[in-house]
DNA sequence: TCGTAGTCATAACCAGAAGTTACCAGCACG
DNA sequence: CGTGCTGGTAACTTCTGGTTATGACTACGA
């Protein structure tokens, strides 16, 4: 009969590549993994690992098998934490995976006190791009999001927090540096630098500037906000920051100038996004209610 | 550690109601499965059933767990339904759900071809209303349903075969019997006859009349079409048939009459069903020509 | 080219878990 | 108040999943 252990054994081989390691992650020996992983190909009759010289191979068939295997896997896994958390929610493992443009700007709010509310709840954060985020949270290996809900999220349930409003930010030295209140259209021609491709920021941003007329400058690209703020601040040219970014000290730059757009405010939406089997959806939505109080206090602060 | 064959036992338990009926359905002695749901609720440290006198009480925690543990099993059943599936396709069991609407009309001429076609495939069919069947498929008790697609069916993958217009059916000496072709309005102020309720088909019947200010007849409700077409031969009113059942011998009734929509022709819309998670969608698809090309030739018939 | 260090498979053995039979306790019902 | 259902408990058996020890094969570096 299929078990839980044997498809625990054949998506650890593939994560790990080589029965041995696959072995040793699950905390047996190789020769028990592999009577397992034969019995299995018996069973299923058909062979889901091509044995092969340093190195195994997926078959067309184990490809299918696997990733069944690891939904079964993640049904499994939702079924215990429903269990745990219907005796006692906000306990044990919760894995949240933050995209890079909001982290440094919320997590040090919110992190503490999710521990104080919730001590018995462990907490682990992984900082990733959207597609990476959603992947993982579609295979079980995140369990909560925090990101930018306009970009592609998949079929997961979602939660907004709040709206995090763009705001032009530039030299002090522009011509646009003094006035109050910009629109869209003034960007039209202006120079602008943005991310570096993967982030969803860069895609809002960069969809801003299109309907602009504005001009992306081209050889530079910058890794994260903290990069792209002194870039402007020194004159390379413009950009367009979160407001949830504005309040940090390093956009405090004196050589940096913020103005707000007029309305309409081009903004990206701040949210939650989990499995819509995921057993913790109330919890989840509990959270959030911390979170968006933490996420007001970061952004008034200043 | 939980094991697939602890969520069989409690599945069976909730199925048949006792621990006795549930290992005689397991195929094992009842205190080798009492032991085995102990286990699992000493894992979950929570309690699942409520063992009373006489009956089996599922806890409100125990609810979920037996939710999500159908989920895993469903998921499993897939799993091996896959490995099948990509050795040998249409093989195994394939339990198929219809609508009494369509299955009197389109079985007789499918069936033999399926057996003829893919002779490994073992068809088991089983009727009943459209909110049972969408229940069972998603509970996994069904692979592939047939029905009409205007229903709500969750979020099934779906493949129309064919479009199935609506007829007027009336007695031979109603003032409409002569007419070509009727429109909707000509219904105003009719007395109609329809299904009594849980047929889709009495739904979609009786939103046609309502727009065209047809009066359903108050103390009479047909349990088939079979049963309903006699009554308007016998001219206790008009009603609406589906062009797909026209043709059977049942409704050659001559006391009776059958008059084609002018357009907008009013229809449903028949097809195939099934979990977007199945193995098998390809299998469907391609099972799908057959269905459509038999239901043509039952069309064409007469 | 020949060890060496990896791979996975095989064989023999062991321990524990799952299943069995046999029996007991409680409750419903005629 | 027995009879016939429940499900639980206990002792025994079976088997399966695990172990260690070993072997065959490949890649790679001395």
């Amino acid at each position: 009969m299929t078990t839980i252990r044997q498809l625990e054994y054949i998506t650890a081989i593939e994560d790990h590549g080589t029965f041995q390691a696959a072995a040793d992650a699950c905390h047996v020996t190789q020769p028990g993994l592999s009577a397992q992983v034969r019995q299995l190909e018996d069973l299923l009759e058909l062979q889901i690992f091509e044995r092969g010289r340093k190195r195994v191979l997926v078959t067309p068939a184990g490809r299918e098998i696997l990733d069944r295997a690891r939904r079964v896997l993640i049904a499994v896994e939702d079924l215990q934490q429903a269990a745990r958390s219907s005796s006692k929610p906000f306990t044990g493992p919760l894995r949240l995976g933050v995209i890079p443009t909001v982290a440094p700007f919320v997590l040090p709010a919110v992190l503490p006190k999710v521990r104080r509310a919730y001590p018995a709840l462990r907490l682990e954060v992984h900082e990733a791009h959207t597609p990476e985020l959603v992947q993982a949270l579609e295979q079980g290996t995140l369990d909560l999001l925090l990101l930018a809900l306009e970009a592609p999220l998949g079929d997961a349930a979602t939660l907004a927090l709040f709206e995090d409003a763009f705001m032009l930010a530039l030299p002090r030295d522009h011509r646009l540096a003094g006035r109050k209140r910009v629109r869209e259209s003034d960007l039209a021609g202006e120079d602008v630098l943005l991310l570096e491709d993967g982030h969803c920021l860069r895609d809002q941003a960069l969809s801003v500037c299109n309907r602009a007329g504005a001009l992306e400058i081209g050889d530079f690209r910058a890794s994260s906000l903290t990069t792209l703020v002194p870039m402007v601040a020194s004159g390379a040219g413009l950009t367009l920051l979160p407001a949830l970014a504005t309040r940090t000290s390093a956009a405090l730059d004196r050589d940096l100038a913020l103005v707000p757009f007029s309305r309409p405010v081009p903004k990206r939406t701040i949210g939650l996004a989990w499995r819509k089997t995921s057993p913790r959806g109330d919890e989840f939505s509990e959270l959030a209610d911390l979170f968006s109080a933490a996420a007001n206090t970061t952004r008034r602060r200043s």
